[in-house]
RNA sequence: GUGGGGGUCGCCAAGCCUGGUCAAAGGCGCAGGACUUAAGAUCCUGUCCCUUAGUGGGUUCGUGGGUUCAAAUCCCACCCCCCACACCA
């Protein structure tokens, strides 16, 4: 009869409900230990990929909780969003219901993996309780001069209809829907993340249990780079341009200089140009030109002659200024000194354009010639064709000619970075409204902090357009200053401005004064273990990284960081794809419970592989770990009637001696494993655990004490991954408290560390039991055969001379400690059988047979013929030692007993 | 192109940092056996190759070198795969 491990599974979440064991202990005496998972979007149910965040969140939150700790591990929903706004226009319901139905049905399929949440800590980012704090953040953010408005070229999503942070378009198109990305030119509010810049950068160092990829990923994002700003006069109008390089040492190769398209300048530039028209049509077509055509022109490079001309600071020299599309407007300065001859692309414009090269780098082996060049030359070397620094190597030019362009106000060092600043206006519905006003006198004002929030309306139409102009409600309002007609905002946030700082509304989720505690958050943050996809490693990591330390300067937090130590797990494939309806390689963990049980789901997901790498779903893997678990849990259950059966002296043998020493190593070493989220290799242990228990109770001497120590620690030990199967043997055994709520079992190191102990009793009683020769010195199982082959030779010889017949003596070598041997049993039994006396007689004539119940290690190794060096490490830690040993006996192998 | 991660005995996956108990954990698969009228389930055993009753020998950890008494593990070169960013001056 098997168990229903789903129904075990509900029996226990209720009791937990019902005692609300999971609720966050206040008391502040213990160390806190913050868990936390990035919260899920409500869009529909709860995938594989959730479940597997969630399930190592949970082992990890519960094993801290049997530690000692005080865990706070919470659960919410990032609620505001656009697929929630664009499934109410499908189904014409209400965002907010379809939103909170949502909701519910995830919730739901939480409590049912038995997720050991606090949920009366539980957010929704689209509650008014909770988004009128983004809104005082925001005001915050304005006060400071951390949120402005901008007119400029945005990225614009025809299909979302509303704009994207850089951060949301990848590879040109929408994060979100995949539409191609349109620039637009747009009055629209941001967030300084820049001035950030630097600080995130530096602080990636102090971020040490991060993993190292997302870590680079938000390096190369932030994107420092240290250069050169240089001046140039333009000719016949009185103005200066600057560019960017870190390649000051190139300044006498400039031949051209190229501007970018969206530039403002532009228009002045090509003002006087008798090709006006030609350079503005030239202009919109790179405009519009979509992330597509520019990668399959090759990254081609088209430029336009502006008619002007920039004067050299250094040669006087007049140069050409382009109009080219490769120039980035948003990069340094939006304009690029063009020096073909040291770099690719302004190598291959040059080309294309027919502007000269000019070589002023000298590799120092070979000889380049300008009109032989293949390729730009972008190694280092000499400078030559550069005035007064000619001959200087090139790295040492840098610092030089930045000296001299400072010196003479011609230019100055300067860096930048690829972060933009955070753009956060959405125009859409479903989101947080932008707490500012439009009054016609006092022009743009942020609404006053009594008056928040500033409420979504619900009379909007949706449609085309931004929904909240159409509220009669929202949009006409008075000026909270002058107190004249004005109109609000009608933009909403960025919703990833709401999870930039859920983590610390869980710290005081209710406060209806302040978005959290102070006294709380001083406790609580940071997050000391946050769990996610690695898919926000620029976006969600990066923001709330900017809003904790924003909220650092403000004084409201006393951490600078938001996540102290972040895990990243990998994605759940099946069939070498990832688990989407189109392909049909779903599996739903809802019916995949109700079959199973969530303990199989957790144990599964937890053991197929380490929780950053890719999990290959494979059904034929769950229904074996179903299979260890029913094993498991039957057998456990059947110890009782075992132990009954049998009548066992008290005294403790060798194998009792076994047990408890593997037991209580697995305790040491299972607590390292979970620690270090080895949760895979954890498992192998616990599953080793489980045969060695199953064989254990094959014999017919155990002890109850053994097994009570044994069974019970490895309940525990198991509990974090299998809470409800944990749970229910727990009472099974008669236990009144919930194994949920134990300590992490004590490791009795006397037990453990008794190796060199039992080799000493291994000498006086190794005929006791010489199986566990094998598992204590850890020699392989072939090698010890030998042994153990006269051993029960010797025994089944007595057994067939009392007269077995031919049925007993199969099943005795069947049941036998020796059934392992089966096979080779069976031949010797048979052959027993067929000429007893004949084959006993060379094999018993000799008193050495006998001599094996008596062996020593010295035996082991003469008798063994194992050619060894046995080193007992314990007595020879010694590095010397060891490799004097090592180095008299070459090339012979060595056991060594730890 | 730049940056990151990988290639382990049918498949998945440990081991590599800290070189010798490594022919290399564990799971799955497969094979044989026990049990069964039978199938399934369960249990036992085996599963690189050759050989044996036990033993023994040979060849393996992408490829090729190197260091070492000793390499899956350390070093160098090369090949292949994946992922992220991508005209950042």
């Amino acid at each position: 009869m098997e168990p229903d491990f789903y129904k075990i599974a509900k029996k226990w979440q209720k009791e937990w409900e019902k005692e609300d064991i999971f609720k966050t202990r206040e008391d502040k005496t213990h160390k806190k230990f913050y868990c936390l998972e990035m919260f899920p979007y409500p869009s529909g149910y709860l995938h594989m990929g959730h479940v597997r965040n969630y399930t190592i969140g949970d082992a990890y939150a519960r094993y801290k909780r049997m530690k000692g700790f005080n865990v706070l591990y919470p659960m919410g929903y990032d609620s505001f969003g656009l697929p929630a706004e664009n499934a109410a226009i499908k189904n014409s319901v209400n965002p907010k219901e379809w939103t909170e139905k949502n909701i519910e049905g995830i919730k739901k399929q939480e409590k049912e993996m038995g997720f050991s949440y606090d949920w009366s800590r539980e957010i929704a980012t689209h509650k008014e309780e909770y988004y009128r704090w983004n809104q005082w953040f925001f005001l915050q953010f304005w006060k400071k001069g951390l949120a402005y408005q901008k007119e400029g070229f945005v990225n614009w999503c025809p299909s979302c209809r509303t704009v994207l942070a850089n951060e949301q378009v990848v590879n040109g198109k929408c994060w979100r829907c995949g539409s191609d990305v349109e620039k637009k030119n747009l009055k629209q509010w941001y967030l300084k993340i820049t001035d950030y810049a630097e600080r995130l950068l530096k602080d990636l160092d102090s971020l040490d249990d991060w993993p190292e990829p997302v870590k680079i990923m938000q390096k190369n994002w932030i994107g420092k780079s240290e250069g050169t700003k240089i001046k140039f006069r333009i000719k016949g109008i009185d103005k200066e341009i600057e560019t960017f390089t870190t390649r000051a040492d190139t300044i006498y190769g400039i031949t051209y200089l190229v501007i970018a398209p969206e530039h403002p300048l532009t228009t002045e530039l090509i003002q006087d140009s008798d090709k006006e028209e030609e350079a503005r049509r030239f202009i919109n077509e790179c405009m519009n030109e979509s992330y597509e055509s520019r990668i399959a022109e090759n990254k081609k490079k088209r430029g336009f002659f502006t008619g002007s001309y920039a004067i050299h600071p250094l040669t006087q020299e007049e140069i050409p200024i382009f109009i080219a599309n490769y120039v980035l407007f948003e990069y340094g300065t939006g304009i690029v000194m063009g020096v073909p001859a040291h770099d690719q692309r302004d190598f291959m414009f040059a080309k294309e354009y027919n502007l000269p090269i000019r070589l002023v780098i000298k590799p120092v082996s070979s000889e380049i010639n300008e009109e032989d060049m293949s390729e730009a030359y972008l190694g280092s070397g000499i400078l030559v064709n550069s005035g007064p620094f000619n001959g200087l190597k090139n790295e040492e030019a840098i610092p030089k000619i930045q000296d001299y362009l400072e010196k003479e106000g011609l230019g100055k060092r300067a860096t930048t970075y690829k972060l933009r600043d955070w753009l956060i206006s959405r125009q859409r519905y479903w989101g947080t409204p932008i707490p500012m006003i439009y009054c016609k006198k006092c022009g743009v004002v942020p609404e006053k902090e009594e008056n928040l929030p500033v409420v979504l309306p619900e009379d909007v139409e949706f449609g085309s357009g931004n929904p909240l102009a159409t509220s009669k409600t929202f949009v006409h309002t008075k000026c909270p200053y002058c107190g004249g007609d004005a109109i609000r905002e009608t933009d909403t946030m960025d919703t990833f401005f709401d999870s930039s700082w859920y983590f610390l509304r869980y710290i005081s989720p209710k406060n209806r004064e302040a978005p959290f505690e102070k006294k709380e958050a001083d406790y609580w943050f940071p997050v000391d273990q946050y769990i996610g996809g690695i898919e926000h490693a620029v976006l969600h990591l990066l923001y709330s990284r900017f809003f904790t330390k924003v909220l650092y300067d403000m004084g409201l937090v006393s951490s600078e960081e938001p996540f102290k130590r972040l895990l990243t797990q990998g994605m759940v494939v099946k069939d070498g794809a990832k688990m989407s309806k189109s392909l049909g390689n779903v599996v739903d963990p809802q019916e995949f419970n109700v079959k199973y049980g969530p303990d199989t789901l957790r144990f599964f997901i937890l053991f197929a592989a380490s929780p950053e790498n890719e999990l290959d779903w494979k059904n034929r893997e769950t229904e074996g770990n179903y299979k260890f678990l029913v094993r498991l849990y039957s057998r456990i259950l059947e110890t009782k009637k075992i132990l009954k059966n049998q009548k066992a002296g008290k005294e403790i043998n060798l194998y009792d001696k076994y047990m408890l020493s593997i037991i209580n190593r697995a305790i040491s070493e299972l607590d390292e494993l979970f620690n270090g989220f080895r949760f895979n290799l954890a498992i192998t242990k616990i599953m080793k655990l489980g045969e060695e228990l199953f064989n254990y109770l094959k014999r017919n001497d155990i002890k109850e004490d053994v097994i009570d120590e044994y069974v019970v620690a490895l309940l525990k030990l198991i509990s974090p991954i299998t809470p409800h199967i944990a749970e229910e043997l727990w009472h099974q055994l008669g236990h009144d408290s919930f194994i949920s709520l134990e300590n992490w079992p004590e490791s009795d190191s006397k037990k453990i560390d008794a190796t060199a102990e039992f080799l000493i009793e291994l000498n006086e009683k190794i005929s006791e039991d010489i199986m566990t020769i094998r598992k204590l010195v850890k020699i392989p199982a072939k090698r010890i055969k030998l042994i153990l082959a006269e051993d029960w030779k010797y025994e089944l010889y007595n057994f067939i001379k009392k007269g077995a017949k031919e049925k007993d003596i199969k099943s005795f070598v069947m049941n036998s400690e020796f059934k392992r041997y089966g096979k080779e049993a069976l031949f010797i039994a048979e052959e027993f059988m067929k000429n007893p006396q004949k084959i006993s007689e060379p094999i018993f004539n000799k008193d050495e047979e006998l001599e094996s119940y008596t062996l020593s290690i010295d035996y082991i190794k003469k008798d063994l013929k194992l050619d060894l060096d046995i080193i007992l490490k314990k007595n020879s830690t010694d590095e010397t030692e060891k490799v004097k040993q090592r180095k008299a006996n070459p090339g012979k192998p060595a056991i060594i007993f730890e």
